[in-house]
This record gives structure tokens, C-alpha cells and sequence, in this order.
DNA sequence: GCCCAGGTGGGTA
DNA sequence: TACCCACATGGG
């Protein structure tokens, strides 16, 4: 089967097992972008904790974030975990923000895709992951957001090599996927939603998975059979 | 007590 | 390049 038609069927088992998962969950684009940064290495509810902590006070906009001392943007931050990092992050991305965009998430939007992301990157802090994530689900461009569990399930799935990087799992999907924003939100919510429940880096092989077997942990990677053969073991129940 | 979480950057060989 | 580690809180 081509890739293209492998990547979709694989979209329409996850969908059709988990629903839409409404990512991301924020109430304007830069609370996004803000917890884009937060949640690196963190899990989302502690994520929720410093937000709301931020927004309690009326803190989350871009004037008010920058206005604000690092020392107590850093407290803020605690519930989150590696708190004084992250303060630091978030104050370089909020001088990139102001510097080029006039403090505007808006117009970090209009911007062209691979000429913002390549700006993101170079603000200390934010990684590929981080970068994908403000463009797809704070910007609405259309780039696709890799993260640990995409790279685990496309090598169990044998669609990439073990040790494929960032780019290569990136690109995969951009090449053989239309570039559409809804598509690239939803397919990495899944992603994520299926690695909790049943694609984890330990533990027990999962059971009636929406996929394949192949993608279960432990299970043997042999790297064959890389046409729709294996596509038909996975049954949605 | 241990491992993990919607990563990134710096250091070492 | 390939590992290893710090960052740090909160949940299972």
C-alpha cells in the first residue's frame, strides 16, 4: 500500500477508536503557544495548574507575561515543574515575540511557515517539538508536531528506521499527507491518546489495539511485510 | 521508593 | 555522532 494510504488508514483506526480529542485545549492562541513551552517533558495537568495560576491574576497576555519580573514569572511556573527554566524559556520567546511580531500571536501567524519555525528555533529553549507545536495548534499552519510516541509507533509500525530523527519522521507525514491544519491537529492528538493508553515505552503488550499488533510493545521488529498485510490484523473493538 | 510526563540544551568521549 | 545529565513538580 502507499504510504500515503498507509498514513491515512492508520488516521481513520485512531479516530475511529478515540473520537476527536479537542487539542489543544486553550481559550486564545497565545495561551497555546505559552503552554507549548510549559509542557516540555510535563504533563499536561501540571501544565494546567500554572496557567491557571496565570490567568488568576490576569497574567496571560503578552504585556503582561513580559512585564513581569523573571523571579516572579518563575514562581508562577512552580506547579510545572522545572519552573526556573522555563521561566527563562518563556521570556525568550516572549522577546522574540515582541522583537519580530510586535508582540502580536496574531501576526506570528501570518508569517510563512518554515521562515517562522527556523526563527523559533533559534529562540534558546525551543526545540523542533515546541517550535511544530506553536505553528500547528497556536499559528494553524499546517507543519506536523513529532514527539516521542510518533517516532515509537512508526518504528513498531516498520514505517521508520530505528533512530530516525526529528526530521525524517516530520517530514514522512508532511510529504505524504495534504497540508491541512485539522489533519496534523488531530493526527498528533491521536497519536498522543493512543501512546498513553496502549503504545507506552514499557509494560504490557497491548491487547485489542486499534491498530496493529506490531505496534505493541515487545513485540519483535523485524522491519518486513511493509505493505497492508499487517493493516488488516488491527480491528477497531 | 521508582518511573513517567504532550523536551531542550549542555557536556563529554 | 552518540550518549548522559540537569531541570523539578505531581501522579500512579
Amino acid at each position: 500500500m502507499e504510504l500515503g494510504s498507509r498514513l491515512i488508514e492508520i488516521y481513520h483506526r485512531l479516530y475511529q477508536a478515540y473520537g476527536p480529542q479537542g487539542w489543544w485545549p486553550g481559550e486564545s492562541p497565545f495561551e497555546i503557544m505559552v503552554g507549548a513551552i510549559l509542557t516540555q517533558n510535563t504533563s499536561w495537568r501540571n501544565v494546567e495548574r500554572a496557567l491557571a495560576r496565570l490567568k488568576a491574576e490576569g497574567l496571560l497576555s503578552p504585556e503582561r507575561l513580559y512585564a513581569l519580573p523573571l523571579e516572579e514569572l518563575s514562581e508562577r511556573l512552580r506547579p510545572a515543574g522545572t519552573y526556573r527554566v522555563k521561566a527563562a524559556r518563556l521570556r525568550a520567546f516572549l522577546e522574540y515575540l515582541f522583537r519580530v511580531h510586535e508582540g502580536d500571536p496574531g501576526r506570528l501567524a501570518q508569517g510563512e511557515l518554515e521562515t517562522v519555525r527556523r526563527a523559533l528555533l533559534a529562540v534558546p529553549g525551543i526545540g523542533p517539538e515546541t517550535a511544530d507545536s506553536i505553528l500547528l495548534y497556536g499559528a494553524g499552519h499546517p507543519t506536523f508536531v513529532v514527539d516521542a510516541y510518533t517516532m515509537r509507533l512508526l518504528e513498531r509500525l516498520g514505517l521508520l528506521p530505528a533512530g530516525a530523527s526529528y526530521a525524517d519522521c516530520r517530514t514522512l507525514f508532511m510529504a505524504h499527507l495534504p497540508p491541512d491544519p485539522q489533519l496534523f491537529n488531530e493526527y498528533h492528538a491521536l497519536i498522543v491518546r493512543h501512546g498513553k493508553e496502549r503504545c507506552r515505552k514499557r509494560g504490557p503488550r497491548c491487547s485489542s489495539c486499534p491498530l496493529l499488533d506490531r505496534c505493541a510493545y515487545g513485540v519483535a521488529q523485524t522491519g518486513e511485510e511493509s505493505d497492508g498485510s499487517a493493516g488488516a490484523v488491527g480491528t477497531a473493538r
